[in-house]
DNA sequence: GGCAATCTGTGCGTATATGCACAGCAAATT
DNA sequence: AATTTGCTGTGCATATACGCACAGATTGCC
């Protein structure tokens, strides 16, 4: 390979626009013996002189000409790269991803298009996808997570808000199985809810602790899968308050409750929670939370 | 100042190329410690993250992405000028400046005009100037110097050719104060001679050693000054006799001899002397000059 | 579920590159 | 002609960066 070795080219570019070894010292803020150890290798490892040296300083050869030509723009280059990315942690531009649960798109979009309007120079990516993005792999710079505290390392987690949940049923469900008038009368009826252990939420303990398990009809892990049951008519299961206004299909069963609200959460990868773009994005959100009703 | 190492840019630029520092550490001959530790300092030197790091690797952040654009083509530009370099070496090509004495341009311009025929890439410039151009100073590739042997150092001296010199006289001047028929007849003659003790030329010193100090009448350091005062009939004076034919005007008044043969030295400095443009330069020229009649 | 593979991260000893001091040299200055 | 200044060049001591080895963690595979 050539040329593996990118200071001694910063180096020789120096003193070919300088024209002496101990002015590109100065100016690189190492020892001239540096600079004269750095042009002898490179031009070792190109087999060509670069300088021709000589008591007052150093005059670029034909080759050395061609590098000090090059090196300009570079070092340009890398000038405003520098400045560009030194920039780019302190203001608020250049692409944002967001990544959410299903069904707050709703209540979302205008409360990012409010963000896009105050920076105009963000270009706004707003992924809702069954898979969750990982943050630690630089798929999203801010997820919105519900449920239980995600306690991945290098994640820096903030609440946003809390959601109203209840018990709801759809119209063509209640036409085929009547609705429960109250907890006794579980046992006569279908349920949808998690198929997963971990999940914390404390509505689905709660019916747990209520209905025995085989009246627990379908179960799905995925929670956007078990909206559709109940939309579907497969049974009763708890739905966010707002989602399910929503929806005029749908018939409330038990209003919310308290206890069982869960929590929506701002998540972050820890090396871009840092940033302005992040740090305004986190402040618009929550602020927009603080009159949400759900 | 900002980006002061070259060589964290290029590490960091592998590792955004292939997402992992174990690869970018094989790429680049080094240890992986070293690539974090060239990623860790670039970062802190900038203030911002360029990667998220996770199990399976670096995954390049906004600005890491924008770092990888400017150094692929940093590495690309670097590429071509260091195969440039290295080719240029090896070609004959670019330009070559040729410094010589005054007065052997009608002898060395078909030579220059052939050699510029074989390599129709090279772009000459003659220089015949007063001055002497310094080859230690890049000034010229290659000189063409008269007299003694140029003993300077980190220069590669050879001789060219024997140039005859005779002792020639203006028409004007014979007119005005006749010819002298042999030396005794010397001391009723004016004169024209170097003022330059160092010069050692042997037909000053034969000169010398004929006629009294008050016989030179006109004393230059400059060759062609000297000439100029021949041709205006200030005197009788050494000139080649290959120039003084050419000028109708002078008259030979002693044939060249041999111990009055003044050499023709090429000097190259010894950086630029090993290259092939070079080489082919002085080949072609002592080509020509064998075949000199001067 | 367990094992192998792969990658990141860190303390430690060493090799490498840097800084320092001085010598040498050429040119400008007085 | 002597002096001063600014530059290159080199041996030596030191500090810096590097390689090494191991730990920790995650993913993929059997």
């Amino acid at each position: 390979m050539s040329l593996a070795n990118w200071d001694e080219i910063r180096t020789a570019f120096q003193v070919a626009r300088l024209g002496t070894v101990s002015g590109a010292a100065d100016v690189l803020g190492v020892h001239h013996a540096t600079v004269i150890r750095h042009i002898d290798a490179l031009e070792k490892s190109l087999g060509t002189k670069l300088f021709q040296r000589h008591a007052r300083g150093y005059t670029p050869t034909e080759s050395g000409r061609d590098l000090l030509l090059v090196a300009q723009t570079t070092e340009e280059q890398f000038a405003q790269l520098a400045s560009r990315i030194k920039g780019q942690g302190e203001t608020v531009s250049g692409e944002l991803v967001f990544t959410s649960i299903t069904g707050l798109s709703a209540l979302l979009t205008p409360v990012l298009s409010e963000f896009q309007k105050t920076y105009p120079q963000i270009l706004l990516r707003f992924l809702t996808d069954m898979r969750v993005f990982r943050l630690d792999y630089g798929e999203a710079h801010v997820a919105l997570r519900a449920g239980g505290s995600p306690e991945e390392p290098d994640n820096v987690v903030q609440p946003l808000a809390r959601m109203q949940t209840g018990l709801y049923a759809s119209r063509s469900y209640a036409e085929a199985h009547g609705l429960p008038e109250n907890e006794a009368a579980f046992e006569a009826h279908r349920f949808v809810a998690t198929d997963n252990i971990q999940n914390r939420a404390p509505f689905f303990r709660w019916l747990g602790a209520r209905v025995s398990p085989d009246r627990i009809t379908f179960r799905s892990s995925e929670l956007a899968t078990l909206e559709m049951a109940v939309r579907h008519g497969m049974g009763i299961g708890f739905m966010s308050a707002y989602q399910a206004k929503t929806d005029p299909d749908l018939i409330e069963v038990m209003p919310p409750r308290p206890e069982w609200e869960v929590p929506l959460w701002l998540v972050t990868h820890v090396d871009l929670h840092r940033t302005k773009k992040v740090q305004a994005f986190l402040k618009h959100l929550k602020e927009a939370a603080a009159v949400w009703d759900i």
